[in-house]
This record gives structure tokens, C-alpha cells and sequence, in this order.
DNA sequence: TCATCATTTCAATAATCGTTCAACCAATGA
DNA sequence: TCATTGGTTGAACGATTATTGAAATGATGA
């Protein structure tokens, strides 16, 4: 797995003493990771932010985003996994809404920050 | 691509009246999910959790997560392209550090929000 | 009960993604 | 200049993931 062998670093360079803590919680990264890699998907994300205009059935958001019901389905259903969006059913119809403030908040938050930031002399490196 | 035919909704529902409006910007959800989904790895936010103690070159961070320098540089390279974090040379090394204290609360945020929320009565629905 | 509408699940396919090794590039010191 | 060390890149492979139509489930009203 690892492919150099042993004398990496014998001497240490003038940077960085050993200070690394230990370990970082793995469970608790897992899901942090898990939560993310469901915001981090296009047509997941603007369907969170479709959601962040309020509560919506499956078929709403399917015609907004003129997908099939299946495929809108299932992408609330990693959202839903993710407890970004919960549901609810109103007679035959299923409501999907974000999860909480918390969510709403984030989805807004990223958008703003992701439209500014670009143009700035950020062009390549 | 949509399965269903035209008569789904003519007679509305109780919810919703259509007061979407008409679009999210593409290019701002596309680089917002671009970060998400740098941040959507296990190993990748590892990274950043390491990174988040203070900088480090390729070869320590390749030494603390016991993987070879090329799986290392793969990922940062991901998480550079997302802006997550910033590059500079130092003799031989290649020192890596979060991009801006944005990053650095984001990342800690993060960790701490998924380090409660469990067990607190969210066992599955 | 049956018929219908809204939604979910299943399974197959296609597309994307992460890891790995080998080759290559960059900086240093002899 | 060459040899060495640190880092990156490219391509191939395996593993995940998203999408889709078809079949199954759930709720409603006749």
C-alpha cells in the first residue's frame, strides 16, 4: 500500500515539530463527510435550494425540474439519509421541506459565498 | 427523459401555489457543489482535519495517514481546485495549509456538529 | 372492493470517482 | 553535471454512484 520505503525523514526540515494530535473522531468525520458529499452534487444542491423556497411534493419538484418522479425521488432519499430534508404526507401526496433552520442557512450561505469570489483575480494560480 | 404524461396536476393541491422563482444561478451552485463535494470524502476531510492543526508538507501528512505521497497529492490536488487549501514551496517540501479561516471554521464546524447529534433520539426516521 | 394517482423501490446500465504504480518534474547538494 | 529526495501527473483498474423504466406500495374515493 505504502510505496517508499523507510528513510522518509530522518532529519527533520526546519518546519513542524510532531505536534499532531492523536485522532480526529472517525465517526463523527463519516458523517460530517456523509452530509457533504450529499450537498455536493448539482442537481441535489438546486434541489435544496428549490426546497429552500418552501415545502414541496415529489411531483412539484419533478415538474420544476422537469426530471422523472423516480429520479427526483431518489435524490431526496440521499438527502433524506443525510437529514438535510424531512417528509410528510398530506393525503396522497408526500411534502419534502429542509430538515431545519440549520439547513436553510447552509444552502443560502453557500450559494452567497459561491457567487461572489469568482472574478477577483482568482482566474487560475 | 420524463416518463409521465401531460394531465398530472391540473387541478392544483392544497399546497403551494407556483411562486418558484424561475432560476438559481448554474454557475454558483455548480462551484458551491464543487466545494461540497471536495469536502464529501472521508479521507479528504481527514486531510483537512490534519491541516487545520497547521500546515505540513506532502510527505508528513502521506506519514500521519500511512498512505504513499501520490494518493496524498491526488487528494489535495482535489482540494485544491476547490480552494480549500493553498500551496507553498520550501526548499524540496511542498507545504500545504487551509486556504483562509473561512475554511478553517468550516471544517470545525463541521466536526463539532457531527460529533453531537447522534444518539440524541436519531436512531433512524 | 376496485381503480386511480402519488410515490417508492428494484435492478440494470452508464457515468463518475478514488487509488495505485510508473514515469516525470523540480530543487538541492556533491 | 549527476544523484538524490520530494512531489506531481497520467493512465488503468476497481469501486461507488446516479439515472432510468418497470414493478410494487400506499392512500383515496367510487
Amino acid at each position: 500500500m505504502n510505496s517508499q520505503a523507510e528513510p522518509l525523514c530522518e532529519e527533520p526540515h526546519s518546519h513542524r515539530r510532531d505536534t499532531r494530535k492523536p485522532g480526529v473522531d472517525e465517526a463523527a468525520l463519516g458523517r460530517a463527510a456523509e452530509l457533504f458529499a450529499a450537498l455536493g452534487d448539482p442537481p441535489r444542491l438546486r434541489l435544496l435550494a428549490l426546497l429552500a423556497q418552501g415545502p414541496a411534493c415529489v411531483s412539484d419538484l419533478a415538474e420544476d425540474e422537469q426530471e422523472g418522479m423516480s429520479t427526483i425521488s431518489q435524490r431526496l432519499k440521499v438527502l433524506r439519509s443525510a437529514s438535510l430534508v424531512r417528509r410528510r404526507r398530506q393525503g396522497k401526496h408526500v411534502i419534502y421541506a429542509l430538515a431545519d433552520q440549520h439547513v436553510v442557512d447552509l444552502v443560502f450561505n453557500a450559494l452567497a459565498h459561491a457567487s461572489e469570489a469568482q472574478v477577483v483575480g482568482e482566474s487560475k494560480e
